[in-house]
DNA sequence: TAGATTGTTAATCGATTAACAATC
DNA sequence: TAGATTGTTAATCGATTAACAATC
């Protein structure tokens, strides 16, 4: 077992639901290896990701063959794997507009550097936070200002946007004029954007309302539990 | 047109995946009622969701009947159905626990209101937040020590847990313990409950990752659009 | 060998899409 | 009436699940 090759697949094949769990069962490999456990099963694994043993064998099925039968997989080489295909390998630079709150809260979030993230630059429209500096894991930086944005988005792969829902629009278009293809909003509005630009929006307004009409169907039903 | 009485249809029988479009038709629909827009087709209104026509008019087909043939929908009438389909009309309380600068975010988050809920406690460990207020929209709260939760959470239906990774299954069983059925979680790790208790997980860094896969492939392909 | 667990198959389930009849 | 747009149908597509043969 201590040579082992990972067989590649084409990542066209795999199927999005799929791939939306990878970072999932990854960042859960990461714990275990923490935690010095150097085998798990499709099982235990799965309980600590929150799928079904079915669905993460069926999906780790998509990229290759990493386990061994009767035995579980090797914490370390399905780590691995998973991060090499993912492409972890060589980190993408992050550029975040908008530092309020949210913003900051994202520029400090640790886990972005073991992700293969690093944050390469904090843009505001606000004088008074333009200049301040801001702590990004072990390094920190300095808020630029919007009209800045051109210049840090350069050497940037992958957008935040973190404005108030009115900026938000502006941000994105900015961003997208900068090259930037890849957008993650966390503004409560639907960014339009040219094709051949993703945005991957969280709205979380609308998460809550999810799970506040979750809350009032089960309050609603004969069967329900009472604490 | 003047009187209108939306058909009942219920809510067990609507696909999850139309229930979690829902929120962002609502909002769309918000904001043509702001721009004083009295009537909208499916087409249109789709294209501010950012889905298709089709799945709009299959998502309301399974509530009900709200459009005019050869007309579209009556915004105000629309926006309302799906308002009370949903059950906006009496609020939920929320309670926050954690208050870094995500939990202030979502503590000064607007939007939460027109959404249907009220921030009723916010809850931290650090001595140094406990006692101050924070800003909740129009009212504002003291930050009250972890200890008070269950006291706290009496008058929530719905926890939001923005704590470090590190406190989140913790400050998950407190929730759970004090009647909780309901989180919203920000914590980068999977949170183990008892059965009837549902979590909704928004992890910044697996939603990163996803879109970084996708840069990554776009940036591999042949056909890949540059600046 | 006996027990355990993977990788895969086939069936089921749910969601999306395109097309169009109904109807304003 | 002619043009426009909904609500619904039927076909397609993709994801999930259960079961089990393969194999450690």
């Amino acid at each position: 077992m201590s040579l082992r090759i990972a067989p590649s697949r084409a990542r066209d094949e795999v199927p999005s639901a799929t791939v939306e769990r990878l970072p999932v069962y990854l960042h859960a490999l990461d714990r275990l290896r923490a935690s010095g456990i150097a085998t798990v099963s499709s099982a235990d694994l799965a309980e600590r990701s929150g799928v079904t043993s079915a669905k993460l064998r069926k999906d780790l099925s998509h990229l290759g063959s990493f386990g061994t039968r009767g035995v579980g997989y090797d914490v370390e080489f399905l780590h691995r794997s998973i991060a090499d295909w993912l492409g972890v390998h060589e980190p993408l630079g992050v550029v975040i507009v908008g530092l309020g709150n949210l913003g900051h809260a994202l520029a400090t979030y640790r886990g972005f550097a073991p992700g293969g993230f690093r944050i390469v630059g904090l843009v505001d429209v606000d004088p008074d936070v333009v200049g301040t500096d801001v702590p990004c894991g072990e390094h920190s930086l300095p808020v630029r200002p919007l009209a800045d944005l051109a210049e840090v988005a350069a050497s940037a792969q992958i957008g935040v946007i973190a404005t108030p829902g009115s900026a938000a629009q502006d941000a994105c278009d900015r961003l997208v004029a900068a090259g930037i293809t890849h957008i993650l909003s966390f503004a409560p509005r639907f960014l339009a954007v040219p094709s051949g630009v993703q945005v991957r929006a969280i709205d979380l307004g609308v998460e809550l309302q999810i799970l506040a009409f979750r809350q009032r169907q089960a309050a609603h039903e004969p069967g329900a539990v009472s604490a």
